[in-house]
RNA sequence: GGUGCGAUGGCCGAGUGGCUAGGCAAAGGUCUGCAAAACCUUCUACAGCGGUUCGAUUCCGCUUCGCACCU
């Protein structure tokens, strides 16, 4: 199909095509990016790890036939890609992209990987891997206090403001702190990046109980088509964070014994529901995004030919 | 027909003459490198009607419903 819209703006445009999982926004991006002959980069945390492309619901090889996609199954669940790092991989990628393209679509349902492309991180310390091993260590030894005290001396404006319950949260300061030997609130701008191109995001809006009743199918969907030799084959991978993930767990838990296949099953369903439910609450905040009915390609196609045009 | 036991929030479930058990589900929220992660907040119920009492979800009576047993 050739592009039915020439930009006349000299910055090139993202489409960022967002919304919980199973609201169909692959469907949605593809659709879109056929439209305007482009290519799809994924936003989607687990969707670039390879051996798992039932549970994470990758596109399927028609959709990939159809339109080339970034960050989809290209590398290994040990090969973790982290928000930042995912931040200036993504970037390259876009530059390439945008050499042919004034139009590329990133879809995912990540809130923070998306937030990391559209408008980027601070320079913090990348390679943070040693301390936070131990500070994990510590954690389970020492206690969350001892790592709370430790914060309040390394960086006590940090430690006035972060949630003091949230072991995650305060791991990343110290980890920040520790590694850059500076507190960590001094390095958090929270300023958003310049990009050498626009963003518009749409987002797919679904009523909540026709969403909670479409993820429900989906998982049984799933299941049907093998989700559970899909969690035995990468069982063995099962302590790392790629695999921390709605769809393995439950099952991982199923092959310990602990609970029933049927238990598996619906505490995947809930999860995931639950996991929806958490993702809207992120999109929300962003009072940018245009917010579409399921399917509506066409409004889409309208909101971003519009954007072109500006 | 009789006797006994029971009736607690969407569900499970403990308990008490005055002091909102708890769990699950759900909802709302937080979010700068594990994010499909991690974490926070909210949801004051005692079947109905009377009675006793300063005060009843808790005690008494009746009614309704459920369960068990008897005839």
């Amino acid at each position: 199909m050739t592009p039915t819209t020439t930009n006349t703006n000299e910055r090139p445009l993202l489409v960022v095509v967002l919304g919980p999982t199973g609201s169909g926004k692959t469907d949605l991006a593809v659709a879109i990016a056929h439209h305007f002959s482009t290519e799809i980069i994924s936003t989607d945390s687990r969707q670039f790890y390879k051996g798992m492309p039932i549970g994470t619901a990758q596109p399927t090889a028609e959709q990939l036939a159809i339109v080339p996609h970034h960050f989809i199954a290209d590398r290994l669940p040990e090969e973790e890609l982290s928000a930042g790092g995912y931040e200036r991989e993504a970037l390259e990628r876009l530059e390439e992209l945008f050499a042919r393209h004034n139009v590329v679509v990133a879809v995912g349902g990540s809130g923070l990987y998306i937030d990391a492309l559209c408008e980027g991180f601070d320079d913090l310390p990348s390679d943070t891997r040693e301390v936070r091993e131990e500070l994990m260590r510590r954690l389970s030894e020492e206690g969350l206090e001892a790592l709370v005290e430790e914060l309040r001396a390394r960086d006590e404006a940090y430690w006035a403001v972060v949630d003091r319950k949230n072991p995650a949260r305060i791991v990343r300061a110290l980890e920040v702190c520790i590694a850059s030997g500076l507190p960590y609130s001094t390095q958090r701008t929270a300023q958003k990046r310049e990009r050498p191109f626009d963003v518009v995001k749409l987002g797919v809006l679904w009523d909540r109980e026709e969403l909670y009743d479409r993820i429900n199918r989906r998982v049984d969907m799933m299941v049907a088509n093998g989700l559970e030799e899909e969690a035995r084959s990468v069982f063995h991978l099962r302590h790392l964070s790629s695999l921390q993930t709605v769809g393995y767990r439950e099952f991982f838990d199923y092959f310990d014994g602990t609970i029933s296949q049927e238990g598996a099953i619906e505490l995947v369903k809930r999860n995931s529901r639950r996991y929806a439910k958490r993702q809207m609450t992120w999109f929300r905040r962003d009072t940018s995004t245009y917010w579409l009915a399921p399917n509506d390609t066409a409004g889409a196609i309208d909101i971003i030919r519009e954007k072109l045009e500006k």
